[in-house]
DNA sequence: GCTTGACCTGGAGTGCATTCCAGGTGCCAA
DNA sequence: TTGGCACCTGGAATGCACTCCAGGTCAAGC
């Protein structure tokens, strides 16, 4: 038999609400999750595995509805992988530059923290 | 006579809609912007370069209202540094740990790229 | 048997940052 | 004098991602 995890469990493995948990499932993010005979979801290692990537894509700001277009294709099987790498690579490449940016605008702001901190030491 | 320009000049130069810049100035993002004798805004160099580092800050996801505070003391004068100082190192430090955030879950995301492209490269 | 805690549902509510709108003014060029 | 364009106002609407709620079920422990 399979292990499974309750959806308390998986909630506080990857700091989300069961809110979020749920919400997530009706958006279509998640594969179809089972359930116990008393209709408590019960999430196999696939699904958690699933997650597990659904939060590195949220936490790098990928929208809902992306996600979900990217779940469609697991739902859908092997022959779409060359589909989600497509989704990957785009947003991996996204997220370079969303790096280089705040790199650049860190840069602006550090030297207004370096003018501030000479406007101060004038002043002793 | 000091230079000035045009909600239109200001809003293609830091690509903003003059939606978003009344808006701003609303919020008390900005300081009190002077006005044509046609009722026209006419924002001076002053205004431009806090706007300047407003976007810097929003660009790096700080919130509407923390910027309020911060353009509040500078509207409240020099003496106000050392607080602005608090702002803009707080806002820095966070970035900083954002930034590192992002390249883990990049490291992530791209490790499942490649593992794609070696179930793709194995089916050939 | 009764409470407690974890979970269930459908649907409403929230917070944030815009973005849009209707109805107006001012000014320049044809 | 008539467009047309850039701009003005107050206020409503939008989109996104949650987050909350009311009213219920179920299994375990006292």
């Amino acid at each position: 038999m399979e292990t499974a995890y309750t959806p308390g469990e998986v909630a506080a493995r990857f700091g989300l609400t069961l809110d979020t948990l749920r919400y997530y499932e009706r958006e279509g993010l998640l594969t179809e999750v089972e359930r116990a005979p008393s209709g408590h979801r019960r999430y196999r290692a696939s699904d958690v595995e699933l997650l597990d990537l659904v939060r590195c894509l949220r936490d790098t700001d990928m929208p809902i509805a992306r996600l979900r277009e990217f779940a469609e294709l697991v739902r859908e099987g092997d022959r779409t992988i060359p589909d989600r790498l497509e989704i990957l690579t785009a947003h991996d490449q996204a997220l370079t530059e969303r790096i280089a940016e705040l790199r650049l605008r860190q840069e602006v702001i550090q030297h207004k923290i370096a003018y501030y901190e000479g406007v101060l030491g004038e002043a002793e």
